[in-house]
DNA sequence: GTGTTATTCTACATGGAGTGCAAAAATGCC
DNA sequence: GGCATTTTTGCACTCCATGTAGAATAACAC
């Protein structure tokens, strides 16, 4: 992140990276395919921390009520302010396309976790799950890019909801 | 996509394609910015009829609504059955992280598009619009995804239009 | 036809990325 | 200490993306 601020994205290359890590290149390649999982890392690290805090959501609560009291369980336990690095992430995949790219590619996969670990779940709307859960991280994104947009004046997790709110109107017709 | 189907996406070479195709390397380059974007060119191509569609929808029409039927009026005009191909890309897209990664990133950029195209528009509903347009595409993924689940026995417009349908029931709680 | 211009294609060259493999270094345990 | 396991490293190799410059091709005026 700090070379990728200093030199911009694309001009880090990655033995520039594992220079500054004290680590060999082939090292690198051990832990990351790419220069992009490297800096999304951390978002990775979210999407877990997300999954565990839905599985953990009694079992009888609906699936959507699940999604979103994870979300808010999630973000209200971080004693660190929503993440001057998280905010820092979203701009730059906001402008390099190989970044966006492999960012979609996570969250398609964090979908797939979230349908399996929501599937037991009473439904009471009825769409299908796959569905549901789409939605669910489309609001998660249009929360945090208007988060972004404002430029991080609110509160994140009072956008998101403000966004979930919105979603559960019918918009239909 | 002959070579990928033979010999599997991961092992065909750029080099390789642009030999079947009587062009050289360099010239695949001056087209293609990677095997990821000649794979899915189709679906670009797509995205534009999708993008004129809704253009050409009266402008008095809500967001959602036009949005609906746009996909309709694109669907029903073509002669040639939902497209063999198409299913081929969709199911390779499935298997390879790569080629999912580009497609949602091609997404994404389509969002953008639709979501310009749709700014004038009535919203009842008062969903911002970014919302509007990714739950739509979610929607269509979804459709098209269950479609290929299926094996393509159904038609896709009656899948699609099931999953749009279920959209509109309201889903909170 | 000829000549001019613009476009498209090609060959070559370079730097970076990703990966298999085997040796070297570090770690942990007795 | 010695020994087994895991991690790191260097090397080799293929492939990818792109700049550049010249060759081939197409378009058009005359």
């Amino acid at each position: 992140m700090r070379l990728t601020v200093e030199h911009g994205f694309d001009r880090v290359t990655i033995d520039a990276i594992a220079q500054g890590a004290n680590i060999s290149r082939r090292t690198f390649s051990n832990y990351f395919a790419c220069k992009e999982d490297a800096v999304l890392h951390g978002e990775q690290l979210h999407h877990q921390g997300l999954l565990r805090a839905l599985r953990e959501r009694p079992a009888e609560e609906s699936a959507w009520t699940a999604l979103r009291s994870s979300v808010r369980g999630l973000y209200t336990s971080w004693e660190t302010q929503p993440d001057r690095e998280w905010a820092l992430r979203t701009r730059l995949a906001r402008e390099h396309p190989s970044l966006m790219a492999q960012q979609l590619a996570n969250h398609a996969a964090l979908a797939r976790d979230l349908e399996e670990a929501v599937a037991g779940r009473p439904n009471p709307g009825g769409v299908r799950a796959g569905l549901l859960v789409d939605v669910f991280l489309s609001a998660l994104r249009v929360g945090l890019n208007t988060w972004i947009d404002e430029a991080e004046t609110r509160d994140l997790l009072e956008v998101v909801e403000e966004v979930m709110d919105e979603v559960e109107t019918p918009f239909g017709g």
